[in-house]
DNA sequence: ATTAGTTTGTGAATTACTTCACAAGCACGG
DNA sequence: CCGTGCTTGTGAAGTAATTCACAAACTAAT
């Protein structure tokens, strides 16, 4: 299959929290046009993302809201469970593990790790915070799909070597660093410094 | 000015990143090639991205740390300090206002908003959690240039209308909506949800 | 001085992404 | 069952972003 651009992807999670609120509201189907405009991009974009996958609509009509929730449900590979271990018991490890938007969409976390004594052994919700020391055993007893590295910079590096040899495949990286993996392993960043300097620059530059 | 994609504005903001790294451990002098292997990119692409608004190396032997920080520093608009108000007092906004990394960068959270009566008047650090009807108010006194907004979706639309009706030109959205506002001010958007699902979607679709 | 070895800055070429524009398909009304 | 009004799916055209590739500029060594 021809190699699928992050962007489009991003807009496709897009469409399917759309397709959600309306599918709740009862409307059958939506146009491309309709999509768009929730979107905030265009038509033929929308059109264009979803024929990457097959075609789903009916000319004249739009897009059957269930059929194309389901699809692309498929196509993002929500139709199975993913499971997810934290690393870093930090703030915004804690946030996450307690975010129930992630079990609804089937992301279930079965593990939180991190190297501080003072955080070892600690209850959170129904996980036991564990030594980062024991991840690569228990991943060769249980299997993790997905880590989520939370882990003060300096130490990431290190701690996503030890993923990596776990065999995990998917990484969201909240540390402030760029990592460096195998190619077979796709990381996705989430920084919240590089979003203010966004902001900040927009800020100190509008209208030249 | 030409208009600068935001993809470049994220990557000078990484380049930042490495360059105070690399300040740190004493080193004058970094060329593009360095840079682009740290950034993951490309040394074409660097010298491409800071050529856009000047030419700050020297051939031959590559740039000055500390000139280029500096340069870049002014170019993203952190030379002076950012107000920044958080609105949504959940756990994300709980982490936001406790991360220290914010207020080393220059933007400083001066203000807490709820509407929840249990979180309203809750001391966080030196801020109380204000009711969201004072927004406004409080506004004229004191100015915000930045509003980050960590509501549930489902109040979050009333919430941006409120922030945008107060000047503030700058949004920086946790919530899973896609935000409507006026063309002067700017969005970025941060949503787990959706960083998750990239990842679901390359493990599902590894190899073809 | 001259030469060898680097590395920048930047047009040109390439690749990737988005938008246009329209034939083809479908629903509905008469 | 034919026409009217919509809306999809998709090549072609247009934009935008990235990479190539090389002259120009600099250092250091001899």
């Amino acid at each position: 299959m021809k190699r699928i651009a992050e962007s489009t992807v991003r807009r496709l999670s897009l469409y399917l929290s759309f397709l959600e609120g309306i599918e709740r509201q009862g409307l059958k189907t939506i146009s491309s046009d309709e999509l768009a405009r929730l979107g905030g991009t265009t038509s033929a974009q929308v059109r264009k993302d979803l024929s990457l996958f097959g075609s789903f609509g009916k000319r004249g009509l739009g897009y059957a809201v269930p059929e194309l929730s389901e699809k692309l449900r498929e196509i993002l590979g929500l139709g199975k469970q993913w499971r997810v271990c934290i690393i870093g018991a930090g703030k915004i490890g804690a946030a996450l593990a307690r975010y129930r938007g992630f079990a609804e969409r089937g992301f279930i976390v079965t593990a939180v790790y991190d190297n501080d004594h003072e955080k070892i052994g600690k209850r959170w919700e129904s996980l036991t915070v564990r030594p980062i020391s024991e991840l690569e055993k228990d991943a060769a007893k249980q299997h993790f799909d997905i880590a989520v590295v939370a882990t003060p910079a300096e130490n990431t590096p290190a701690v996503v070597k030890q993923v990596v040899r776990t065999g995990i495949k998917a990484i969201l990286n909240f540390a402030p660093v760029q990592l460096s993996v195998p190619s077979d392993v796709t990381v996705r960043n989430v920084n919240m410094a590089m979003e203010l300097e966004g902001l900040s620059f927009a800020l100190s530059n509008r209208g030249d």
